[in-house]
DNA sequence: CGGAATGTTGACGCTACTCAAGTCCCGTGG
DNA sequence: CCACGGGACTTGAGTAGCGTCAACATTCCG
């Protein structure tokens, strides 16, 4: 219940480490990952304002499956993990509520994984393009209006690819006019096409 | 709360219906899969007694998003949508207790598909293989003493792979003296080899 | 101005899929 | 009983997609 505003880059919480409060995003988008044997990074899913995170591990009292870290400004409220679990237990109509919103929220994640291990680079770089620039046309890099500020490093990793597979995935967009790529701006000029190939 | 028996390779349910009832199951395996627009099926979860299937569609009020089938015969007990969400409204500390268990079971599913998004064929193999044999050296097809009896495309399948990389991954697995392939049988001959490449 | 971070590009390799022969097993019917 | 046919399984050759490594260009920033 104590909103807190993270700078970009910060963690919310660690992977491995006790689910002892969750976090309702206000505004700004976190990413959610886990980290492998290898130290690769792997993206689970993006959450903005609205969203609940850590909700699975307080609920199962269970260690954080993932690690939490904002990918621009954030405010994110803090709720003691044990006066969550009090007020859901003496709150059924609360409980409920959130027993729908798992479900769906279930739903959508196994969806996005199932799609990341069956869509090839292309589409799943598309399905990014067209989901950060909301029917509009520019998007991200070191700028400020629209989008997020990233890099393709990071970018890579929230499509689930390298950067160098971006960048030529990138590059091949904008080969069929379907990007302009100024290094600092990917600015989308044929939205339609674009959201084809996102299907 | 009507039980009834299935048949190996009967439909519990469709993905894409109406979730109008939610089903437990009380023996037997079954698996859930999605149907990909190419029309290929992709495994999502397999599912044994005491294991709710549907949960999500139900209490969402959404379609199954996955077709439930039978891998062997299974009881499978049905559960009325309407009365199940009554029930559930009614009922605040079998809420929680859902709640719980969908918690659990979200975070399983996840790291089952991330797993699979990021291992060798080989290492699901193995930790297929090591789940099937519970701590025994006998498994499957078409025999009907320990383990299930399968196909290797289904086993491929569930795995996530086509029979041909299985076939080629078994008798990796047998030239290595891990495993003893005989066409009705798989015996696995090394355990500890066997779970160390499950790792 | 120089060094570091970021982005781009090319060459290469690896994993696993596809396609296409086979081979083996089994049940069927002559 | 044997020949046949079909399904499951195996095996090989070819290939697609993408990751890795390395060189290079560019920008940022002190």
């Amino acid at each position: 219940v104590i909103p807190h505003t993270y700078l970009p880059h910060e963690n919310v919480f660690h992977e491995g480490t006790p689910a002892l409060a969750l976090y309702c995003v206000r505004s700004g988008a976190l990413k959610l990952f886990r980290r492998l044997e290898h130290g690769e990074e792997v993206v689970v899913g993006v959450r903005g304002p609205g969203d609940l995170l850590g909700l699975r591990g307080v609920l199962a009292g269970i260690p954080h499956a993932t690690t939490a870290t904002t990918l621009d400004r954030a405010i994110v409220c803090a709720i003691p993990g044990e006066s969550f679990l009090e007020l859901v237990r003496g709150n059924p109509m609360l409980g409920y509520r959130l027993l729908v919103r798992l479900a769906r929220e279930s739903r959508l994640t196994e969806e996005e994984l199932v799609e990341r291990n069956h869509c090839h680079v292309a589409k799943r770089t598309a399905r990014f393009l067209a989901h950060q620039c909301r029917g509009e046309a520019l998007v991200i890099s070191t700028s400020d209006r629209g989008g997020l500020a990233m890099t393709r490093e990071e970018m890579a990793r929230l499509i689930g690819t390298t950067p160098e597979t971006l960048s030529r995935t990138l590059h091949g967009l904008a080969d069929q006019g379907i990007l302009r790529l100024d290094r600092k701006e990917i600015q989308v000029r044929n939205l339609p096409a674009l959201l084809k190939l996102a299907e």
